[in-house]
DNA sequence: TTTTGTGAACTAGTTCACAGCT
DNA sequence: AGCTGTGAACTAGTTCACAAAA
């Protein structure tokens, strides 16, 4: 491991929007590698995220110190250190939890297998879609088999997609088979278990918002 | 209209955060109104959806007086203010670009039909899918035909559910035919004209943020 | 008495500005 | 000379606390 990142990464105290703005950064940084750019200064990759320099010296030193004074930061060295904090240098298995049209369109998106993550299941309670499989040959599973294909697998993350009633109740199964990282589509909100992450995508809340700016009639 | 209602909508200065909240408020405010419970307290609204009641003060009075003191808020009339400042006492039409997984799976999804969205339409570039329709009936159309069903339709949301490197295309494209509030799938940030609103769906983003907090090791 | 609406205090997050390193 | 890393200043957003209304 480098010298660069010896500092103590306190993460308790790395704001949440500073960890999106990593992915950020990295997504900007495959791009200037591989266009063979060795180095880039804050200010330039601020400049291609629409962001303030500054921010993204803050950003990085919760990590380490990366970059080399009058010059900037090594493009190579930077993503590799950035894949690593952001956990892309493994293989994360991911099951999906409801494999209707959602479920199934998630399962199928490449987005995911390139940074990384692998959909290893997917998981119903219609017993018309139990035992058949994805167009790319991902299984779709009893709930009952959820637990030891978690552990089988080393399943870190959940995708929940599935109505909304059944949501808080499939959110507590795959907690309780050891599942801490959770990204979640169903409405409305969830009581999150300690210990365990949960991310929200509402589209609901989205498409409002949208009504919401176009009700107001904001032209600015 | 209510008195009120009469107070400056000064809606430029609104946060984001505050027009994602009201649509949190509404959903619990709906379930009040189901359960035929005729006010509500700002302290008891924020027990319901986990915040503290001074925010949903504030919240509300960007937009007028609703309350009552000493008794709360009219849970029927803030619904139903509520239901006009997001823009949902009326029918919106919608558009989805990208009849792929994504784009179908969205044309499908309950949710939206219930809060007023109409999605009146796909778009793909694919000759094999288009003409064709979803199993609701939504018809696929060519890209060319954009323009008239925007015009036809009052089309005022369009959905970007298309490969990565066609969304700014697509996106200069939509807003050339009038359409000013977007909702986007594709990663990687795209250039908004002014007076466009966009709001960005990253699920790359959200997945590598749930991996950070598992290679940080967080079990607060 | 209860609860709103709101100024004041506080907190979190961003930007500025510059000392210090290469 | 140029750019990072970081304390200080600033900005936005939340919570507190209380006067005023019903």
């Amino acid at each position: 491991m480098s010298d660069a990142t010896k500092r103590a990464p306190v993460v308790e105290q790395v704001p949440e929007q500073t960890t999106t703005r990593l992915s950020v950064y990295l997504r900007c940084l495959e791009r200037l590698h591989a266009a063979g750019v060795p180095a880039v200064s804050s200010a330039a990759l601020a400049e291609c995220c629409g962001l303030n320099g500054a921010i993204i010296r803050k950003d990085l030193a919760y990590f380490g110190e990366f970059g080399v004074r009058g010059v900037g930061y090594h493009v190579p060295a930077l993503r590799q250190h950035l894949r690593q904090i952001l956990g892309l240098d493994r293989r994360s298995a991911v099951v999906i939890l409801g494999a209707g049209r959602l479920g199934s369109a998630l399962a199928a998106y490449r987005g995911f297998r390139d940074d990384g993550f692998e959909v290893v299941a997917l998981f119903d309670t219609d017993p018309s879609r139990i035992g058949s499989s994805t167009r790319d040959g991902i299984p779709v599973c009893a709930l009952d088999d959820l637990r030891a294909v978690v552990e089988r697998q080393g399943v870190v993350i959940a995708i929940i997609a599935v109505p909304a009633g059944a949501a808080q109740e499939v959110l507590d199964l795959v907690v309780a088979c050891g599942v801490r990282a959770v990204l979640n589509f169903s409405p409305g909100g969830l009581r999150v278990p300690a210990g365990v992450k949960v991310k929200n995508v509402d589209l609901t809340l989205s498409l409002e918002s949208l009504s919401f700016f176009l009700a107001a009639g904001r032209g600015d």
